[in-house]
RNA sequence: CGGGGUGUAGCGUAGCCCGGUUAUCGCGCCACGUUUGGGACGUGGAGGCCGCAGGUUCGAAUCCUGCCACCCCGACCA
C-alpha cells in the first residue's frame, strides 16, 4: 500500500481524510455516515476518556447509563429542543422482521409497528429529565451530578471521519441544582475542566467563551464553549457546557421541596465532548509526514527499533533493549519494542512517523559497541546520539519537552491568527487571505450575525469570557457595540 | 436534501463514448534467495460474480432503469 500522504498545502481536507485512514485511526463502514474506529484510534480515545473520567469524578460526578431509545413524545416536551434536533433524528418504527414472500431476504413486518415511535438519542436531556423527576424530591437530593459515556446519533447530511459522523461517541453530563447560581457555577466549572484537558493533555490551546443566541444549544439559556483553531485557519468547537435554566425542569415537571418548604423547579446544566476531539487533535499538530501526538495521549510514547544483519546481532541488541524497556516501563513510559524481522528499519521509521509516536529509538551494532543509541523526536524530527546510561531521564525529560513544544507551537499559531479589524472590508480581507479568528465589534443582533454569515461564511465562534469592555461600532451596521467578538469560518 | 463526480483484486487504476477471445498496469500479498543505520532487489505465484438489483441483446465492465456507498460544492450540524 502506498503510504504517501497528500501535503497539507495541496489539500488540507484531503490530507486529513488520508491521514485518518493511513495512520490506522478509523475508516468508513458499510453504514452511511458511520465510522469504524480502529484499535490505534480507539486507544487514543481511551486515553482521553480515562483522563476526562478522572476529572469528572474529581469534581464530584458519578457515571450512570440511560437508554439508547427515547419515546417520541419525550422529545417534543421542550419546544426549542425538539426544533433543534427534529431534522436529524433516526426513528425506530417497527420491532420485527419477517422473511419476504418472494424469498429475496427479510422485510419489515408491517404488523409489528410500534404504537409510539422511538427516537435513537441525539442527546439525552429528555430521557434523563424524565428520570430525574422521580429521583428528586427534596433539596437533600441536590445537587445531582451525573455523567454518561454513550453513543448518540445525529443524521448528518455530510459526514467526515471524527469531525462529523452520523453516530459518534461522547460523554454527556447532566446536573440538577437548587439555585441558578449553583447551576451557572457548574456550567463554568465543567467548561474549565474541558479547557484544562484540551490544553494540558491535547496540547491544544482553546478560547473559552459564550455562544451567541443563534449558536446556542437547543433548549439552553446559555452555552459556554471552548474553541480551538486548526492549522488551516478554521475554528473547531471542541466542547460545550450549557446552562439550561429551568427549561427542562419545567418541561418534565422536576420540582423539589426547599428548606423553606416551598415547591421549586430545579436548575440544570448539561455538558459534553465527543470523538470530535480526535479530529481536533489530528488537525492541531500533525504534519505532512503524518500524525503528531502529544505524549500524554500517545498510545505508544517510545518505539525502539533494532538494526541488525543477523540473528546474533538481534539477540545481543534485544538483551540491551529489554533492560531499557524495563526501566522505562518502571517510570510509567509506554514503550514498544518492534523486533519484527518482517519489516526493514526504514519501513518502520516511516510507519511510526505516520502514526505520530513521539520518540523513536534506534539501536544497531555500532551503538552496542559504543554504549549509545539514536533517539529521534517526532515533533522536531531532530535526531541525537546519546549514551544508553542516560536514556531513562532523557526520555522523561524529552516527552515533557515535546508536550510543551506542541502546545507552544499551537499557541503561537493561534495568537498570530487572532486579527482585530474595524471595518467590514478588513474583515473580509482577513478571512480570505489569512483566516483564523477575526476579532470585531458586532451590534449584538442575530440579523447582523446571519447577514455576515451569508456574505462571508464566517460565524461568531464565541464572545470570549475574559473579554474587555471596549466601546466601538459594529463592523457591519455601524451600530454601537460594547465589546469585540470572535468570528471565524468553522468546522 | 439540491448541484457535480466516482465505484473494476486489499489499495490506486486502464478498458466504458463506439457491446464481441483468457479484463490492463502499479503497489501490496504469498514462496524462495540475496538484503537490513531512512519506505530493498530478483525470480516465481495467488488473488476479480467489473458496487448491488433488474432490463435490452445471440452476447454486457461497456447500453438503459432503480438502488447503495464514497468524494467535491451548497443548506444543516458536536
Amino acid at each position: 500500500m502506498s503510504k504517501k500522504l497528500t501535503k497539507r498545502e495541496d489539500g488540507y481536507s484531503k490530507w486529513y481524510n488520508e491521514l485518518v485512514v493511513k495512520a490506522d485511526l478509523a475508516e468508513n463502514s458499510g453504514v452511511r455516515g458511520c465510522m469504524v474506529i480502529k484499535p490505534y484510534g480507539y486507544a487514543i480515545w481511551e486515553k482521553m476518556q480515562a483522563e476526562l473520567d478522572r476529572k469528572f469524578k474529581e469534581t464530584g460526578h458519578e457515571n450512570a447509563y440511560f437508554p439508547l431509545f427515547i419515546p417520541k413524545s419525550f422529545l417534543s416536551k421542550e419546544a426549542a429542543h425538539v426544533d433543534g434536533f427534529a431534522k436529524e433524528c433516526a426513528v425506530v418504527t417497527h420491532y420485527r422482521l419477517k422473511n419476504a414472500e418472494d424469498g429475496s431476504g427479510v422485510v419489515v413486518d408491517p404488523d409489528a409497528k410500534l404504537e409510539e415511535e422511538l427516537i435513537v438519542r441525539p442527546t439525552s436531556e429528555t430521557i434523563i429529565w424524565d428520570t430525574y423527576r422521580r429521583w428528586i424530591e427534596s433539596y437533600r437530593d441536590l445537587p445531582l451530578k451525573i455523567n454518561q459515556w454513550a453513543n448518540v446519533v445525529r443524521w448528518e447530511m455530510r459526514t467526515r471521519l471524527f469531525l462529523r459522523t452520523a453516530e459518534f461517541l461522547w460523554q454527556e453530563g447532566h446536573t440538577a441544582h437548587e439555585t441558578k447560581n449553583e447551576a451557572l457555577e457548574e456550567a463554568e466549572l465543567m467548561l474549565n475542566v474541558y479547557a484544562e484537558f484540551a490544553e494540558e493533555h491535547m496540547a491544544m490551546p482553546v478560547i473559552k467563551g459564550l455562544k451567541t443566541e443563534s449558536e446556542r444549544f437547543a433548549g439552553a439559556e446559555e452555552t459556554y464553549c471552548i474553541e480551538g483553531l486548526m492549522q488551516d485557519g478554521k475554528a473547531l468547537q471542541a466542547g460545550t457546557s450549557h446552562f439550561l435554566g429551568q427549561n427542562f425542569a419545567k418541561a418534565f415537571d422536576v420540582k423539589f421541596t426547599s428548606k423553606e418548604g416551598k415547591r421549586e423547579y430545579v436548575w440544570a446544566t448539561s455538558w459534553g465532548v465527543s470523538t470530535r476531539l480526535m479530529g481536533a487533535l489530528i488537525m492541531t499538530h500533525s504534519d505532512d509526514l503524518g500524525l503528531v501526538l502529544p505524549p500524554k495521549l500517545a498510545p505508544i510514547q517510545v518505539v525502539i527499533i533494532p538494526i541488525h544483519r543477523n540473528d546474533e546481532q538481534l539477540d545481543a541488541i534485544s538483551v540491551k533493549v529489554n533492560e531499557i524497556v524495563k526501566e522505562l516501563r518502571k517510570k510509567g513510559v509506554s514503550v514498544k519494542y518492534d523486533n519484527r524481522t518482517t519489516y526493514k528499519p526504514g519501513w518502520k521509521f516511516a510507519e511510526y512517523e505516520l502514526k505520530g509516536v513521539p520518540l523513536r529509538i534506534a539501536m544497531g551494532p555500532r551503538d552496542l559497541e559504543n554504549g549509545t543509541l539514536e533517539i529521534a523526536r517526532r515533533d522536531t524530527l531532530e535526531k541525537k546520539n546519546i549514551s544508553q546510561d542516560t536514556i531513562v531521564s532523557y526520555v522523561e525529560k524529552t516527552l515533557e519537552e515535546i508536550q510543551n513544544n506542541l502546545y507552544n507551537k499551537a499557541l503561537d499559531y493561534r495568537e498570530t491568527h487572532i486579527t482585530e479589524v474595524n471595518t467590514f472590508e478588513e474583515f473580509k480581507d482577513v478571512l480570505n487571505n489569512k483566516a483564523g479568528f477575526v476579532s470585531a465589534h458586532w451590534d449584538g443582533t442575530t440579523a447582523t450575525e446571519d447577514k455576515i454569515k451569508d456574505l462571508t461564511k464566517a460565524t461568531i465562534r464565541c464572545i470570549p469570557l475574559n473579554n474587555k469592555i471596549e466601546e466601538g461600532k459594529c463592523i457591519f451596521t455601524g451600530e454601537k457595540s460594547v465589546q469585540r467578538v470572535l468570528f471565524a469560518k468553522a468546522y
